[in-house]
DNA sequence: AATCCGTGGAA
DNA sequence: TTTCCAAGGAT
């Protein structure tokens, strides 16, 4: 159990004081923290985020950048695809909604680079909205404190968000701040590794205290290979591009990566996303960058 | 449903 | 040194 006044005292006296928490940010501030957070920790997110609030504090503003400048602001976050549809999210922000990020659910829904946890904590953390809004921390601390689980098992939308909704005080306001003091438990004391259960606030109703601490059963999730893929190669690609003034010729590409098949695969496949672009001269350069 | 998509710090 | 994992989404 996950009691509402409980949590939410100790979140009052212990939240992070992140600038896209502050009552002064916008909604598009809101946004652009919850796609560079994803999957990638908070101290990294942190001087870019601010960046780019200097330099494009509104939609339209990130709209009328140029993909390249826009993936070469992205630097090193990792998964720069995310950059170019957040791009794209602008773009359709500025065109179709008047400037505004939406603030309901299913039209945040459908912009690109938008899924179920980002759609809802757009909702909640701009909007002061009630809903659940479900990431790898909820998930772990629903799993051990009301489900007395060592660990989350497999993601279920549907079930995932069900389990939080009953968590949720009634009110938007009430809820909006829970669904953050939820994750701030995941991040700071229910940890993945080594949780610091010596500090929680809800130490004594947690299901998994009261029922003993049993181990995780449930099937082990693969941790994912880097070294050799081709995630390391579009990296080590784009890497290259981003640390030039403008377009490279080929063989500056050819250095980045010894395995000639599988560095024009991942070439091709940076071309396919629209990462990368090729000039009429045969040159690699970063899009619209030439 | 399982796999792919970057990066770097901490244990 | 290696392994784990950090506010997911798209296909």
């Amino acid at each position: 159990m996950v009691a509402a006044d409980t949590l939410l005292s100790w979140f009052d006296d212990t939240a992070r004081d992140l600038p896209w928490r502050r009552p002064e940010c916008t909604a598009w501030g809101v946004l652009v923290s919850e796609i560079m957070l994803q999957q990638t920790p908070v101290s990294r997110v942190e001087p870019i985020w601010h960046e780019w609030m200097a330099r494009w504090p509104v939609p339209s503003a990130l709209a009328a950048a140029s993909q390249g400048e826009v993936v070469r602001a992205w630097g090193k976050l990792g998964y720069p695809r995310r950059a170019l549809r957040l791009h794209e999210a602008a773009s359709a922000i500025a065109l179709k909604h008047d400037d505004v990020v939406p603030d309901d659910v299913d039209t945040l829904l459908a912009l690109p680079g938008i899924g179920a946890y980002t759609a809802r904590a757009v909702a909640a953390f701009a909007y002061g909205k009630r809903c659940p809004v479900v990431d790898t921390n909820v998930r772990r601390v629903v799993a051990r404190a009301v489900h007395g689980a060592g660990d989350a098992g497999p993601p279920s939308t549907t079930r995932d968000m069900a389990d939080v909704e009953a968590l949720l005080p009634a009110t938007d306001a009430a809820a909006a701040r829970y669904s953050a003091a939820l994750m701030e438990l995941g991040a700071l004391i229910c940890t993945a590794r080594t949780p610091r259960c010596a500090d929680c606030p809800v130490f004594d109703t947690c299901a998994w205290q009261l029922a003993g601490r049993p181990a995780y059963n449930g099937p082990v999730k693969a941790v994912q290979k880097f070294a050799g893929t081709d995630r390391q190669v579009r990296g080590r690609l784009l890497d290259v591009l981003r640390g030039a003034p403008g377009p490279v010729a080929r063989p500056l590409l050819d250095a980045a990566w010894s395995d000639a098949g599988q560095r024009d695969r991942c070439l091709d496949s940076l071309l396919v996303d629209g990462l990368i672009e090729q000039t009429d001269a045969g040159l690699f350069a970063l899009p619209g960058e030439h």
